[in-house]
DNA sequence: CTTTGTATCTGAACAATGCTCAGATTATGG
DNA sequence: CCATAATCTGAGCATTGTTCAGATACAAAG
């Protein structure tokens, strides 16, 4: 996270903030979010469990802030994946499209516990909307860039970006719940991208 | 729920599983799951916190029931909608597949809490597969038909099921977090029609 | 450097929760 | 009818999120 890392110097702790959001990640990705407390971040942070409130409203707002920062690191997972792939073909730009999907699966089953975290009941995700995350970006010009290739049915076109997202988030969930082998995602973005295609 | 109503004779209630399971659905449904206590179940039941481990192993287990319960209350609701459209013509196979998208939306719109608490961590979806649920059973029999027809792209028709499934379910999702109007469901339902599709 | 105000942290406390357990109460069936 | 099992109570324990008065350190102004 955010390490100012200016260590406490007795009374005061230097970035307090900081610290309660990195161990309130470290635990949920260790425990899973049901399972830990703000006594605990606290507590292994070195400080008593009220100071959190001089940062954040109450414990949900830390996950929430956790949730947050979260969903930018897998944001910046799959640009990665997708800025291995470069080039102006169409064969380029459909393995980068590939890669955002898979990118997106494997960051769900790598970091299960934080992924839960930032669908689940803490992430308030009705406030901020999904054009401002860079997640959602890197998908959405992934397929502009097939589209420009005229790779994607034009009929499709509008939907293409909702249809993709729920179809990669409801894979990368069955996997995690265990009703689908991990074997079965490639299959299943083949079909994807064959369900979005233009001439099949 | 399965309203047995054999009115407690005193000490003893009589069919305290049931009632605990119907309080709960409806404490579910008006406050969300993270809102509501064992304690205040039994309460409301009348009778004492502690008779509910009669009856369950823990809070979570109470829920989990819950849940199996409202999952098929999904299911049939779904069922119900696929009813209202017989006929063996393609178009009644068509109008049957849009039936279990579009009531799944409504379920997940008119149950919002009752709805999360299925897919949130309190239902072990790793335990029971999805092939004996009604909710899954409708919606693949409904793609059969269309396949029968010729309707589905062969190509696709593999991944067809989770693609369909995950779509649906996403954009569920995306409706409850405020992230897709209403109006965007309808639209959204014809573009995975045709991302399915044979011929466009 | 001092003073004064502000941000930060502590410690004790409160109400609520999930859960356990010994014992009271009722049902059941041999 | 009686013994065994099932069901329910009530008190209690440990833990939780949150609040609040007061202690402590920092920062800026005089």
């Amino acid at each position: 996270m955010a390490m100012r890392t200016k260590a406490r110097s007795g009374y005061h702790h230097g970035d307090l903030e900081s610290a309660l959001l990195a161990e309130a990640r470290a635990l949920v990705a260790k425990h899973g979010v049901e399972q830990i407390s703000l006594r605990e971040i606290a507590s292994n942070v070195g400080v008593s469990p009220s100071a959190a409130y001089h940062h954040f409203p109450d414990k949900n707002a830390l996950l929430n802030a956790v949730a947050l920062f979260v969903f930018d690191e897998l944001g910046e997972e799959m640009q990665k994946a997708v800025a291995m792939y470069p080039g102006k073909t169409l064969t380029a730009a459909r393995r980068r499209f590939r890669a955002t999907g898979e990118s997106y699966v494997r960051f769900a089953r790598r970091n299960r516990n934080l992924f839960l975290l930032c669908f689940g009941p803490h992430c308030d995700h009705s406030q901020n909307s999904k054009e401002d995350t860079i997640a959602w970006n890197t998908m959405v010009s992934c397929l502009n860039e097939l589209s420009e290739f005229g790779f994607i049915n034009p009929k499709i076109r509008p939907y293409a970006e909702i249809l993709a997202w729920s179809s990669i988030h409801g894979i990368s969930n069955l996997v995690l719940d265990e009703m689908l082998p991990e074997e079965a995602v490639e299959p299943l973005l083949d079909g994807l991208e064959l369900a979005l295609r233009a001439e099949k």
